[in-house]
RNA sequence: CAAGCCGGAAAAGCAACCGCUCUUGAAUAAUAAAAUCUUCGGGGGAGGAAAGUCCGAACACCCAGUCCCGAUCCCGAGCGUAAGCGAGGGAGAGGGAUUAAAAGCAAAGGGUAAUUCCCUUUAUCCGCGAGGAAGAGAUGCGAACAGUGACGGCCAAACCGAGAGGCGAGGCAUCCCAAUCCCGAGCGCAAGCGAAGGAAAGGGAGUAUUCCCAUGGCAACAUGGGAGUGAAACGGCUAAAUUCUUGCUCGGGUGCAAGGUUAAACAUCCCGCCCAAGGCGGGGUGAAAAGUAAACCGCUUGAGGCCGCGGAGUAAUUCGCGGUCCAGAUAAAUGGUUGCUCAUUUUCGCUGAAUCCGGCGAAAAGGACAGAAUUCGGCUUAUUGCCGGCUUGGGCU
RNA sequence: GCCUCUGUAGCUUAACGGACAAAGCGCCGGUCUUCGGAACCGGCGAUGGGGGUUCGAUUCCCUCCAGAGGCG
């Protein structure tokens, strides 16, 4: 689970995010982005019954995704709400890929530190 | 060994690293004190179905008609110098009673906060068996098709009513066809024929035209009694979760997104400061923004659960004592990763007489259904392997 | 999350518990026409799945499935 000053929470602020123009994305993972003024980044996740009809399947797929943020927080760029959309497929990868993926989907929308 | 029936408990384990939530203790910072922030430590952290939302309740709020009580408030004849008292009238938070509609009625008895749930007994039905299923107030308007023919025919004293009519003691009959039989008015010298009436093997249509015993009778059958149902009567008894009539019971609705508390920004007015446009700070306003955004409470201690002991009861259940506080999240915690072990599956090898079985070894795969959302009691559905008892069948001794 | 509602031919709607489940549009075939349309005639085609009550179920009851809606 991701510390609460790295989560989204309010609906407003999704939706902001939602509309925003930092976007990257892959066949199982699409991200947006916005800027916001805070010195931290936060995301939210969705995954939608589309991906998979189980509630447990989904919770498991939402909470790699966390795992995998949290590992790559170190090197993720701070100032921005992201929301990371799961598409169908990511049921049915293991924790190493999806952390392949999250990576990617970070780097092709500017998110990670330029150092 | 195979196929079944009933019941029970469980819901893979261990370690390391990195995290989340609730609660609690300490320290530090700030403060009048606290809330709060950070760090460190202790403790708790999904289910038997958390699911479906099919029943039932708790809890919260809202709403009808009639009647009663009613804190409090208003008017007030009159009395009094006055303060005040005050018949009577009105409003009325709240409390109680009742119910028109809607809804309900589940064998008998019991349990429960309550239920279509659970328990005991049981008519009946299903199964070879272990066992399982099972009952919907009363009445009976109406009831397709088939069939010549189907919830009921015919007569009727007494009583009520001006009458039409109502009610109805009691009597007769008891689906249709039917070989044949009984009876025998009458006809005939006789053999015999034989109306009406009665019974009937068997057959027919249909979901459906009660069951048993005793006595009498050549027999058909009649009479009486009984079993189950029913309070009883009675020529009563095929029958439905809908509809109709009727009896009894019962206020209704919405659901924690119920409901409650606090309450901005912005607007506008005043004051102060900054050279000014304008900005900053403080205070106020209400009929508008707004009782909104947001936050908090409800929110987890409850008709509790679990463990132990004892009592009542066939049982469901219940009573007493002691111990233990056993999840409270909110884009939604209770986890993520790695390694090892165990259950399971597949493949290969060895072994023995052994492609099928057992043992040993190796490799690979790899955890059933499924995620609390106000709380609880049931039901139903999904689903993994295990344990105990029992039944039926087969084989061996 | 809490609470409701609905499933009938390809589509839109009917059907007191009673005969082969009705109608319109559509589809197929035919007649007519040089061809097509219109018109006329005929045909195909359905009660979401399972169980119960009943002699009999689209209808009543239970259960599963699918879909839709309301509530800050």
């Amino acid at each position: 689970m991701l510390p609460p000053a790295n989560r989204l929470k309010k609906e407003k602020e999704i939706k902001r995010a939602r509309a925003g123009k930092m976007i990257g994305g892959s066949g199982l993972l699409a991200c947006r982005a916005a800027a916001n003024d805070l010195p931290v980044a936060r995301f939210c996740f969705i995954v939608s019954k589309k991906i998979s009809p189980k509630a447990t399947a989904r919770n498991k797929i939402k909470r790699r995704l966390r795992a995998a943020i949290a590992a790559a927080m170190p090197r993720i760029a701070s100032g921005f709400d992201c929301v990371l959309i799961a598409r169908f497929g990511l049921a049915a990868k293991n924790y190493q890929e999806i952390c392949d993926c999250v990576n990617l989907v970070l780097a092709r929308a500017g998110l990670i530190k330029s150092s």
